[in-house]
DNA sequence: TCTATAATTTAGTCATGCCTAAATTAGTTT
DNA sequence: AAACTAATTTAGGCATGACTAAATTATAGA
């Protein structure tokens, strides 16, 4: 069996790698709150159990074993903050830190039962994708919320899951995964985001849009 | 914040000292599956912490703290149990190994959630009571099977939990708590135990019969 | 009481996974 | 090319919680 902390590594270089491309051991620590040696130290543990390609000074890579693993608690991961808040009402800016526990000691048989409960589902409250049980993940391409002009509308496609402060603020304006919304004004300068949600007016700051990802909607009232 | 292997401990300790009395540190390893100078050392660890009364070649006892620390972790695992056997319809026989994990990382949060869900139960499903959120335990003196007489009725009140074969054994003459049962014979020379549950003949072997306790009902067929 | 046996404890090791401090390498600047 | 800075790695340590082997204590029998 794996440890916690190797299952915690694989997921987080995954994570690190879809984005940036290169992972550094430094980023790694830095992701995962750990110092550099300590990265570098497990890095060359996971290279020995070949879950990793890893060469010194040149960054980190996931094998394919490494990749399916990381894949793997990502579904317990994602699957799990779904069930927590459809069949037990955990707020969502809850079930990060709840799942980021229980995804490490959940059975493959519980996870098969809550997956049907769920009736197989796609997405995470965060609008996370859900890898399906062979590793599968249909990647959407959002944009950055920052990206948007005014007078653009949009539907909520996923948010930022780490930063529970966060989501319950983005929670208090309804901006939850499939809310459509448009943009009324840019202000200029780097400035905030005016936006209609069914009819209210919101304002919302650049850091906060940052950590929202959208996808554009034809809308018929601007074209 | 408490190691899994101290609550690991405490739990057991409260367990032994349910029935024991007193619990030697050899009986702690045994039950914890442990060499005997590896309890020694949590043991005198346990202690430091306040958590445990201890002299050397005298056994353990529980202090108060312990004792509710235990009685928490019993309450997680039990809520648990129950939880997953009746929203998740995981099998009676895997449950215990199952929340044996989880009881280490859920959240007072969920816990809370889940016995709102299950309403406020007070049993587990092999019949075992759930502490309350203060630690308190209603406590039923029920008699192992194998004291019955010929001719006896009675209600499967608790059932061991910590072997799945032999739960699912028992769960196929489906002898579950609230099953009510009358012996029809038992057989001499520590014989067998032959029950009629709901017409059905059924033979029980005395090992199993250690296993299973019973409250006795008064029977009108037979006084 | 003395001794044999069983239970318990001590002492010393090992694997994990983190840390700090020091050394090394890479990547600029000048 | 030399030197400086930032990133990275090595080296050595620490806490947990297990282990084995050896020493100690308790207990029961002769």
């Amino acid at each position: 069996m794996l440890t916690h902390a190797v299952e915690d590594y694989l997921k987080s270089i995954y994570k690190l790698q879809e984005k940036g491309g290169q992972v550094s051991t430094g980023i790694l620590a830095e992701y995962l709150d750990v110092k550099p040696a300590s990265a570098t130290g497990m890095v060359k543990k996971l290279k020995t159990m070949k879950l990793v390609c890893y060469e010194r000074y040149r960054g980190v890579t996931l094998t394919a074993t490494g990749k399916a693993i990381a894949l793997e608690i990502i579904r317990h991961h994602r699957l799990l903050e779904l069930y927590l808040f459809k069949a037990l009402g955990v707020p969502w800016d809850g079930v990060h830190d709840e799942a980021e526990k229980l995804e490490h000691v959940i059975s493959e048989e519980v996870e098969a039962r809550m997956d049907e409960f769920l009736g197989y589902p796609t997405a995470d409250p965060h609008g996370a994708p859900i890898p399906d049980k062979n590793g599968v993940v249909t990647q959407t391409a959002s944009i950055p919320m920052t990206d948007l002009q005014d007078g653009q509308s949009c539907v909520v496609a996923e948010v930022s899951d780490n930063d529970s402060a966060l989501l319950r603020h983005i929670g208090s304006f309804n901006l939850y995964p499939g809310t459509t919304f448009r943009v009324i004004e840019v202000a200029p300068f780097e400035g905030p985001f005016t936006i209609d949600i069914a009819g209210q007016q919101v304002v919302i700051g650049r850091e906060v849009a940052k950590h929202i990802f959208v996808d554009k909607v034809q809308d018929p009232d601007n074209v």
